[in-house]
DNA sequence: TGTACATCAGTGAACGCGCGTTCACTGATGTAC
DNA sequence: TGTACATCAGTGAACGCGCGTTCACTGATGTAC
């Protein structure tokens, strides 16, 4: 047995999960520009130049941590759809708007990494073809949509960024801190499921 | 006459403008993050110390800049609404979502400072107020439509919540290099019609 | 018209800080034999 | 079961950098008389 098992042990156990989880933990509390290598670390209990090992770099935290975030996000609109199924396509669309806004809200810290942290997306790929994935099952969605009768003549496409504008507006008039003056405080899932039911309705 | 008159004055003539237009540069060359003082102050020739006359801190120099940001986009509204007031309110609406998608477009690094940059509207009130005003627009030509017999049965705030996310949602989109995969190099501004073409019809 | 003075606008040196990155290193773990 | 060795994971000192802020200062301008 090596001395004092109940110290700090030289070696983490998951180092890297547990950057990550700092740079949330920072995000949420000091705000994106405060991300750094030295203060991850410092939160994660590692001398400072151990992100560097695992990330490369600054910029292959945030990716990382936007890559996580891509995933949460489409695992959770993917389960959304998934517990729709059985229902009308406008249903599933609804479902979609609401789990979008929903990880916007309870995932702040991904979303602004995800979407504002200027992440090249044609550098990282593996981003650029999650981000892709999120797409292709709202337009998923829309073509179902239209094959139900709705939507008659439209494009598909100009249908997709319409409802992403109503998704990701929702999302980041939360997470900006932008909502009405006066409107700061109210049940913000209520009016979430408010707009998702305007955005949907038959036309 | 004083020596050298066409070597730069001690008094610059208009600073505070030009320390302004200087932030704006750097948010659209390098991003929001590299914004500084020092690198505003470089831009404007003038010595590292000199923003802080004017704009008392960092914080000072960024609100101000968000100021000036929605006192551009209140009057592009505006205007946007004046020009359709012998319209149909559908009209209107539509001429202010389009002129805030516009103004995003056309004022990035605005749009990006107002609503990115952690300003808090409750300390810096005159720009709570502003907002204020925005959201007022929004929420008349909606009460005139709701006139026109539109709506019916609605609650207006719920209807303003849910088109400031189309409008907000779509500026955000473009503003932040989101929008879907292949749909990069696409005519925003059509995309930006058929959007809100869409979120205005008839329910 | 001139002069004294107050105020405005900008300077430049200095301070301490946290940062990203590099690098030689060491402790811990796994594997071949 | 033991031993040698390779590799993995993290350390800590050092580097140079740009930053925000303060402060005594000076140049320029405006105003009262």
């Amino acid at each position: 047995m090596t001395a004092h098992p109940t110290e700090t042990p030289y070696h983490h156990g998951n180092l890297p999960d547990a950057l990550l989880a700092a740079v949330g933990a920072i995000v949420d509390e000091v705000g994106p520009a405060d991300v750094s290598l030295r203060e991850a670390a410092r939160r994660a209990g590692v001398s400072h130049s151990a992100p560097a090992y695992h990330f490369g770099d600054k910029e292959g935290m945030l990716s990382a941590y936007c890559h996580q975030g891509f995933g949460l996000l489409f695992r959770d609109m993917q389960s959304a759809y998934d517990a729709a199924l059985d229902g009308s396509a406008r249903e599933r669309m609804i479902a979609i708007g609401v789990a979008y806004a929903q990880f916007a809200m309870q995932n702040r810290s991904h979303f602004e990494v995800m979407f504002r942290s200027g992440i090249d997306k044609s550098i990282h790929h593996e981003i650029g073809e999650e981000s892709g994935q999120v797409f292709g099952l709202l337009l998923r969605v829309i073509r179902e949509r239209m094959d139900e009768g709705n939507y008659p003549g439209e494009d598909p496409m100009q249908l997709a960024v319409y409802f992403w504008s109503v998704a990701h507006g929702f999302a980041s008039i939360v997470v900006d801190g932008a909502m009405p003056p006066g409107l700061e405080g109210f049940d913000i899932l209520s009016y979430a499921s408010g707009v998702f039911d305007l955005a949907t309705r038959e036309v």
